[in-house]
Order: structure tokens, then sequence, then C-alpha cells
DNA sequence: GCGAATTCCTTAACATGTTAATTGTTGCGA
DNA sequence: TCGCAACAATTAACATGTTAAGGAATTCGC
């Protein structure tokens, strides 16, 4: 019988959140100089590191909605970061490429991307930030493979 | 030297984002039938644990930027669920205390509520469940108390 | 093949996240 | 007390999250 709510403090929900924050936060601040937000960073390293895809299976990858993702696209489209090509067999279909200027701007941030990456590796220490991502995986519903 | 970024699929952000999205699913189901969303359930929350309290206050302990929260309120008083008063000693203050409707709001859906974290609890393991919780506390630049 | 489901994508509408600028209030020091 | 820094809250502007509806193309049953 579920009697009472753990307090706000030692909510899974509101300690996500809070998690993100912090691990967003040195992201963000990387990110404001080169003009374009935490979501579209997030679909170029998707198309950096798989190359072109289809527009449904970005969006998987970069865990992003398909209506956030129709925007993000137009506006990468516009800054010159990515093409967008209609499949000839099937044209319901979409693919995304990354342009040179988009890879350009993942190349020139990688090495500062890396290293806020591996001060939180430090901070929580190289086995508990495993433990983490497996604990974090284990939540996440679209992880069945 | 940083040489490259993990895989996306192996991303600290995306599993915090995916995970996210897996804890709040089955509360956004919930909260459907209420007609009120995940952040304006969280600020009831904290109405309801803590008392009536300062704004800064509330977005502190809601997680909430003061921007968002000016709106949720304002929202919340219009469906009855918060008060507003302002503090007669320094004008700038607002206090908001939650309504007998926006407690009846909580009381009702406590239940349920408590099942959902049960059963992600049972998902994990209690153990692993506070672990995460720890290792989610290392990443908040808030939790320094 | 024809038309109803399906699929891929877009648009719409509203709420929130994020940063910056603005308003109203208080406190403080010259 | 005057002017200004500091503070609380709001507003503005733009991007994203979320759900629902719409449009275009394809597939499948009959």
């Amino acid at each position: 019988m579920a009697k009472s709510l753990p307090t706000t403090a030692r909510s899974l929900p509101i300690a996500l959140i809070r998690a993100r924050e912090g691990v967003m936060s040195p992201i963000r601040d990387m990110l404001s100089e080169t003009g374009i937000t935490e979501q579209q960073w997030r679909v170029l390293r998707v198309l950096s590191e798989y190359g072109a895809m289809d527009t449904k299976t970005l969006a998987d990858r970069s865990s992003l909605l398909f209506p956030s993702l129709t925007r993000i696209a137009a506006t990468l489209r516009e800054k010159g970061l990515v093409t967008q090509t209609r499949d000839k067999k099937d044209r319901r279909r979409q693919f995304v490429e990354i342009t040179q200027a988009g890879q350009k701007l993942i190349d020139d941030h990688l090495d500062q991307a890396s290293q806020i990456v591996l001060d939180f590796k430090a901070t929580l220490g190289p086995d508990n930030y495993e433990t983490l991502l497996d604990l974090l995986a284990m939540l996440d519903p679209g992880a069945h493979d």
C-alpha cells in the first residue's frame, strides 16, 4: 500500500533534472560561443558519428521528438551545417547529412567537450561513472537491446 | 590530452535525458487526467511539503528558473490551486501558498504517484536506487550542503 | 487496381527552458 | 536626501518539449 511520496529533496525526477542541469551547464557555456544550442550540437554529433541517415533514425539517436527535429533540422540547414535530401525510392523519407562546415564546428570543439566529460568522470570516479550510466540505462524504456 | 568524445550511445547528457523520459512518462500519464503539467505538479508538491514560501525559495526547491516560475504561478493561480500575496515589509517579495483545491489535487493522486516511484525502485532494486540518487546528487552543483 | 490503413513528416497550439533587458523596491553611502 | 547599487520579479524573444491534427506518399487487402 502506497503511503507517501518521497520528499522532493529525494525525488528521482527532480534528481535527474538537477543532475542534467549540472552536466549541461559547462556544455552550454562552451556552445554559447558557437551560436548553436545543446540540441543542435547533439544532432550534429550523431550525424558526425554515424553519417547521413533518415530523419526517423536521427530523431531516435538524438533523443528528440519529431516536431522538435523538424525545427532543428530547418535551423541547421539555414546555418549551412546540414543538408537535406529526399529519398527517391520513397519520397516520404528525407535524409540528413552533415556539411563540411558542420563537421568543422564539431572538430573545433571536440577537445573542449571531451575535457568536460573527463572532468565529470573524475568527479565521480571511473567506476561510479560506469555504474551511473548502467543505472540510467535501466530507466530508459528504449534500451531493450 | 582529450582525444575523442564518447559515442552518443554512451553519452552522459543523453543518458540523463533518456532516463528522465523513462521516469516521467508514467507520471505524465497520471497527470494528463488532472489537467496540470509535470512542472505544475512539482510546484504543488513542494508547497504541500514545506508550506507557504517566497518565490525565490520556491524556484530553488522546484528546480525551476524564475521566468518559468512566474508563468507557472500565474497559471496555478488562475486554476485556483495557489494564492499569491505580497510581503508587506518588503513589497518586492511575494509569498505563494497552496489552496485547499491544490492540496486536494495532491491528495487525490498521492497513492498513484507513490506506486510509480515504488515501481522504479523495484525495477532497479532498493540498493541501486539509493546509489543512483547519491550519484546524481554528485552531479548537482547546488547540492553542496 | 481501388480505397482504406500505415508511414513519414510537417504544422499548430500551448507550456517550459534559457538568456537578456526591464520594472519596481529597498538599502546604502556621499 | 540624492543618486546609485543591489535585489525581486516580470517581460521579451527565441528555441525546445509535448500532444494533437494535417498532408503527402506508400502499402496492403480485397
